[in-house]
Formats: structure tokens, sequence, C-alpha cells
DNA sequence: CTCGGCGATGTAATCGATTGCATGGGTAGC
DNA sequence: GCTACCCATGCAATCGATTACATCGCCGAG
């Protein structure tokens, strides 16, 4: 491995001038920068990245947590994050935190460690000694939250509107005639989960006041976004006495789950029930039904994330900025007007 | 931050000592040795990453590189590099080379400025300067191949028998009856597409031996494990003049873009087309029907790597090795015996 | 002709740890 | 009581870059 020296000495510079070549070429003589660089690729040197990382403080590493790496919808975004970063020239060091508490406070102190000029974390939880920072170091923190979007939380994020797709996703209900939605949400403690509730509620009461009386209610479930949630949440619920006739699932995932579910009560969808998924991921089209569901710019996400993280890296982060990107409502076939027979109106 | 200078001076002693007391605390007296953990913890003082790594030339990360995070088979073994990584103390910088050989050079090219200790690459691609670099290290180069297995690379390898366990899936269908059969295959660049092959060409025979000439012949299509790639190349070979009764996907994902093909072509799961897919992700039992698949334990594979990995980095490898973990094949509803006048027996 | 100034380059301190070698005190063996 | 050795610890070189400051030569202005 050749070091700058080695190059300093075949160049006949010294160690600064090929330092300043490589950083900043335009304070080196024409005739001089041409040598080292001939010296630089004859010795195929590259600068020790630890040698430069002591000196300067920046590790050109961004550091990711999700909660659950095997989750498709965050695997897309992280997807996002890579490719972002790779293109800025920062690598991406991952943490899977399995929404253990400890391992999240195992990734923030390798922030605070400084092993990453960055963090970006999926998912609403950021450890207590981060919050701290990030409340200390104000806009300067050099934290950006994904997906999620967390007022409390003093941090730049970026994110859809999660309370106006939910809105959308139980109007689209609401238009097709369904007047009892059973609605299988994520954990409350994220935000994501309450503000798309929040959606879901105002939706449900416009829906109420245009038809007077004609919105039966809403069954609600929490669920953890996982399939097997969704299996179980969607059986309990469907085998109410008044089951719902269509059921909205804040997860692709779970909505799979509920599909499963439904079929396995002798139901068909969407005959006997109408169901909306959240995120759009790969397999969201393929499923039987194709799946109505919310679709987030996944990609978008993750780049956007690293678009914030490097304007405060840069300093020019005034303030945290929470940027809102699009979502889409996607019709497909799994949501249609329940049977007359079937909603038992008021 | 506190450096090792401040742990020494608050503790009395020299940084040798602070440090020894870090790292070989055997070797420091005890009343020291408590004095200096006593300042450690007062100051809060965690060891300066860059400094050790120029120090040692240990960076106490693993890289890992795949051709795609977002497919979920992929995640699931990433998550298991990712756990038992950390649980050893070391942090994994991802590489998602997005099947692009420049993305797969630029990791390379970190493995060989040693930002990482070791590589773990998922999939079959390596990059030639590694190749180069394998062959020359021999045993002891820090690269560990998951998923797949190339005699071509002399590196180790933590896999499960993949002629094997695609012999067995088709052995599966030829019990139930199926005599003309459709294989999706993978990429045939990669040594487990042609494993995979060779096991079903190896069960066509036996078959074909055991009930002469019954077997009519085997469709085979090239695929790339995507969802869409399942359903184009299910809905080509279900077109045709005597198509299969019975389709075999490399993937899972490519079996659920199979299973929408079919039901677009009007037909149905397992009545009227068998299906058997590959790698039992987390969805393949939630499908309609359920899936019959062959479920690769991809926590273990991912733990097995960086297993193999940290016994070449501790300079215990003598000779690479290769590691076959048992896949299992997963029997659901998408398999049944083919309906009686669809089977054109011979 | 001289001096100020600037552009190009070199010198050397510095980042924060690790570790080979030196040192000094204590102990055991004879 | 002396020597030899060992254990605990300190000293200082070292890893490989960056960068503030010093230096040198040259040019143009007065």
């Amino acid at each position: 491995m050749a070091t700058i020296q080695d190059v300093a000495r075949s160049a006949g510079v010294s160690t600064a001038t090929v330092s300043r070549v490589l950083s900043a070429p335009g304070r080196v003589a024409e005739a001089t920068r041409a040598r080292v660089l001939a010296a630089v690729d004859s010795l195929g040197y590259s600068p020790n990245v630890a040698a430069k990382m002591l000196r300067t403080l920046r590790t050109q590493k961004i550091l990711v947590t999700v909660p659950d790496i095997s989750n498709p919808f965050f695997s897309q975004v992280i997807r996002g994050v890579e490719e972002a970063a790779s293109a800025a020239g920062y690598s991406v060091l991952l943490g899977d935190t399995r929404h253990e508490p400890e391992r999240e406070d195992q990734y923030a102190a390798m922030l605070r460690r400084k092993e990453a000029d960055g963090l970006i974390f999926l998912g609403h939880r950021l450890s207590d000694t981060l919050a701290e920072m990030a409340a200390a170091l104000g806009p300067g923190a050099p934290i950006v939250n994904g997906c999620e979007y967390s007022p409390a939380l003093a941090v730049s994020s970026a994110h859809i509107d999660n309370q106006q797709a939910a809105a959308e996703a139980m109007a689209h209900l609401y238009g097709l005639g369904h007047r009892r939605v059973g609605v299988v949400t994520g954990p409350l403690a994220s935000p994501l989960s309450r503000d798309r509730l929040a959606g879901v509620r105002a939706a449900a009461q416009i829906a109420g006041v245009q038809a007077a009386g004609a919105v039966e209610g809403l069954a609600v479930a929490t669920g953890d976004f996982s399939v097997e949630a969704g299996a179980a949440l969607a059986r309990d619920m469907l085998s109410a006495a008044t089951p719902p006739t269509a059921l909205f699932c804040f997860s692709d995932e779970m909505a799979m789950g509920a599909l499963a579910a439904l079929r396995g009560l002798g139901l068909a969808c969407p005959r006997d029930v109408s169901l909306v998924g959240f995120d759009d991921i790969r397999f969201a089209a393929y499923l039987d039904p194709p799946l109505t569901t919310v679709s987030q710019p996944m990609a978008e996400i993750g780049h956007e994330t690293v678009r914030l993280l490097l304007e405060i890296l840069s300093g020019q982060a005034a303030a945290p900025r929470n940027v809102t990107l699009p979502h889409r409502l996607v019709v497909r076939a799994s949501t249609a007007a329940p049977v007359a027979g079937t909603s038992a109106g008021g």
C-alpha cells in the first residue's frame, strides 16, 4: 500500500503538495500537479481513510438504522439511501435495531463516537441520548428521520402526508359505499400510525356527515406491520357479530395477512370484503386480487433523507426541514362496492 | 470528547497504562486498573476509532455486498449477517451493487483500501481484482461468499445444497404425477442457478427411467428472480401448445409473478397448474394458495458467513471452507396431482 | 533599484491511539 | 547480602494524512 510519502518522493515534492493536489488542485502549479498525478497513479496510491479520518474528523459514512431490514418497505427505502449516499461519496453503515432499545443505544453510541458523520433513522424511535443531542445541537445535529415525522423531535425528516393519505384511502372506501370499515394500524407509539388514524377518523366523520348516520362505525385494531399480525387481527375483526365490509391495513404486509385470513374464513375479496393496504411494495400488484394501496415513493424518501443530511453536514441547515413527498392512492382490484345484503344500512 | 490523554492524566498514569487496561487488563495491577477504569467512566471515555484503526489496521467493519437489497431473500440474509456481526463487535457496511459491475468494483476498492476488515458478498459476482486477490492470498483472503458456491473462486462460502434441493422439488412434482414441468431459472451465469438446473435435470432423468417415457420434457426459461420476470415467463410457458402442468420457479418472487400470470390466463393453482417456489420468504405461506417451496435458512446463512469470515480474520483458516446448510422442502397447497385429462400421458 | 506582495512549495505540528523497549522496585535463590 | 529475574509502568516512536505557518522566488510599481 503506497503512502503519501511514497508519492511525494516519487514526484519529487513534499507530502503537503501531494495532499494539496488531491484536495485543492487549484493551489498547485500545473506542471507539479501533473507530476504528482502521474506518481499517484503509477503507484496506485489512494489515501488511507483512517489517517484522513483522524485528521479531519470526517468519516464519509452515514449510519442508517431501521427497525427491521427484512421488511420490504424499509429495504426499498434503504436502497434509495444507499444509492444517494454512494453517489455523494458516502458509504452506508447499516444498523438493524430489531425494535430493541439496547441496539438503538448501541448505534446511537456509534454516532456519538463519531464513527459516522450522520444518522438516518427509519421508524419513529430515537434513542434518548440522541434526542438530547438533537435538542442541544439544534438544526446542526446530523440526524434525519425517514418515513416518519415526530414534531417532538426537532430533526429534519422526509415522509409522506400520512394523515391525508389515510383519509384518501378511507374516502375511497366510503365512496364505494362501505359503511363498516375495520382498520388495522401499526403501533400507536409511532406518530405515523397516529397520523394515519387521525386521517381515518377525519374521513369517517366527513362521510358520516355527508350521509347522515350512514357510517356505522370504525373497528380499530393495533398491529405491528407484520403479515402475522395482519392475519390475526383481520381474523378477529371478520369474526365479529357485524363484521366490517372493508379493511384498511397500515401496511401491505398486514394486508397480505388479512387476505390470507379472510380466505381462511371462506370470504372473498373484494366480493365479501374490500381491502386497502399501505406502501405499495413490489408485491402489492401481484397479490390475488391485486391490492389497492397507498403508494409511497420509497426510493425518493431514501434520496431525500440523504439530501437533508448532506445539507446539515455542509452547515447550510438553518432549521430542521420536514419534507413531505407525494403519495398516491393506487386503486386495484381489492376494493369494490359492498354487496347490498351485506351492508346493513342504517 | 475525552481522549486517552485525559484519562491518563485523571488517573495519574501514562497513556500506555490506560491502553493496556482497555486491551490487556491482565498486564496491569489491580489497584491501577481500578483507578483507570474509574477515570474512564467518569470521563465517559471511549477510544477514537480512527486513531485505533490507523495504528492497528483493523476497522471492525464488515463490508456486505448484495445485488439487490430490496429482494426479501437477500434482506433476510443480511439481517442474519448484521446480527452475527454486531454480536461479534463488528459493524456492517452495506453495498447494493444493483448487478452493476462498476458498483462492484467500487466496493472492491473499499476492501482493497482496507476500509473494512473483510467482505461478504451475496450472489455470484466477485470483481476481478478481488478474485485475483483471493487467488493470491489463498485461504487468508478475507472474502466469503454467501448463498452461492463458485468452485472457481477459492473462497469460503455458506449455502444450501442447491442441486439436491432442486432435485427434491422436482421429485415432489413427479411424485404427484406431473410429467410436463416448466422451470423458471435465475441467470445462468450464477452457479446457483446452474446447480439447481442440474438437480432439475437429474430428477427428470430419474423420473423418466422410473416411469419409462413418462416424462415428456422440461421447458426451461431463464429469469432474473424478479416478480416481473416470473409473471412474463410463466405466461409464455402456459400459453404454449402443450403447456406444463407444473411450474418450478427458482425464487418465491418469481413464483408470485407466476401465480399472478396463471390467474390472468384463467388457470387455477393447483388445480390446473402446480407451483413450486424457492427460498421460503416470509410471504410464501400467505399467498393464495400457500406456496410449496424450498426453505433456505436465511438467517443461518448470514450467521455462518460471518463465522467463516471471523475465522479467516483470526488467522485460523487453513483452507477455504464451503459450508452446506440444511434446506427443507415445505409442501403447502400450491402443489397437487395434475387433473387426469390435463396430463397427456405418453 | 528596491520593496511589497503574491503564488508555489516546504517544514513540521498535530490528530489519538498502540506497543517495543527501558526502567525501577521487589523478591527469590544461593 | 548479592545477583538475577520479573512484574508493573513509563517513554517515545509510529501509523498516514492535513494544514498553519514559513520560506523562496519572481514580478510589478514607484
